[in-house]
DNA sequence: CGGTGTGTAAACGGCGTGTGAACCCGTCAA
DNA sequence: TTGACGGGTTCACACGCCGTTTACACACCG
């Protein structure tokens, strides 16, 4: 079996303890940028994502594991209480999660159950609204069957709203959760981009992204969600 | 939102309490067959079970609902940890699973994951008064099932009131409180703003925002049962 | 070096918003 | 009964915010 790429490196030792018990190999990587240059030639199986240190790197790399070309599975994260808030919008990031502390069984039995899952690919791996359908697998995303060339991070927002049609979203929100940083300055940068996405979904689906108002943006029109 | 079932009865009150802070709704059943007999109309959302007491009944039950003919999903099983080997073997009759003792907003998090991963989205915030319901998400507004088309301010005024309903509020309270400055010179802005929401909502539902002559405006009647 | 993806600046335009004034209506005193 | 008065309602209009749109600068990669 491939290793787990595990974060951070040294791993908490009750994590360590943990994954030995239950007999999965596994690598620790120190930073983000490792997640690739440590990769083993057949891929890693999966990843166990600790945040109850650097929780900043932590969220990061999860993320950036999702963008790949391939989405890397399953990622299993490691909270502790404090945290609990932050999975909140970031529900696609991860598969599943774990609270420290936690009995190191616990620990084995989710990622047999993840593993348990995967193999049955039980993932939705489309996310499809209207005439929208988003591929997950291969980052295509199509409109009434016409396949539309996004950009990457034209991709990553119009996935982000997607996710969640209805629900309105602020333009800092959407700055620090699609793009990953806090607002530093451009609020316009959201704008822009947006802008872009209804040019290349076509006049008749432009509306498929609605703007609120002094508030900000939203996908689909909320026909009223009860 | 149809009700979650719940097992057993009476629920553990660690339980019922992360339910209820996490706003879901819930039923708890004592035996297994009741499964069926107590189900709504509109079938249970999801399934809690607990195997913390009568782990044999609560292991049946979970295999039940996975068996029938369109399986129960999500069903969340909640164990101690003398029962994690337990889980082997069963991985098909749960999505997910949570050891006591958890921290309450531990069991609020899997859920909201699980409705995610199902597709059907978290709960919607909702304030819901009479004919009115606000939808905080959406930044949406119905009034019996039509949805009203409401400019920014004129929602957040209508949310401030409706979220106290009842209680009354001078124009220069509503000023600072929903527009955020200091009384500054119209007050006459408070009574306009009221007057285009009456005009929004349609004569027949004008009378929710009621005026209290020589004090202010409030939204419902004083009447009314808490 | 050309091409593409991404962030920023600036001009434009629509409409949300606040304001003043006219209108309406109940109350009260002469 | 009537006129004055206080206070709420209604209306119309102009200002300015805020989103759109366009254009451009820069970084990255072939």
């Amino acid at each position: 079996m491939e290793p787990l790429l595990c974060f951070p490196d040294p791993l908490p030792a009750e994590l360590a303890l943990a994954l030995e018990r239950a007999g999965y190999p596994w690598k620790a990587v120190a930073r983000v940028e490792h997640a690739d240059a440590d990769e083993p030639e057949d891929g890693w199986s999966g990843a166990v994502v600790c945040a109850t240190g650097d929780a900043q790197a932590a969220f990061a790399l999860s993320r950036a594991l999702r963008a790949r070309e391939v989405p890397l599975r399953p990622v299993l994260l490691v909270i502790d209480t404090a945290h609990l808030a932050e999975l909140e919008l970031r529900e696609d990031h991860f598969d599943d999660f774990v609270v420290l502390p936690a009995h190191p069984d616990e620990i084995g039995a989710r990622l047999a159950h993840l593993f348990w899952r995967t193999g049955r690919g039980l993932r939705p791996e489309l996310i499809e609204h209207g005439p929208l359908v988003l591929n997950l697998e291969t980052y295509q995303a199509a409109v009434a069957g016409r396949v539309l060339d996004l950009t990457y991070m034209e991709y990553e927002l119009l996935r982000f709203l997607a996710a969640r049609p209805g629900k309105v979203f602020t333009r800092e929100t959407l700055l620090s959760r699609v793009w990953g940083y806090e607002y530093y300055g451009g609020a316009r940068t959201v704008d822009v981009h947006v802008r872009r996405l209804r040019a290349k979904m076509g006049e008749e689906h432009a509306h498929l992204i609605e703007t609120v108002r002094s508030v900000g943006y939203r996908f689909g029109q909320g026909g009223w969600a009860p």
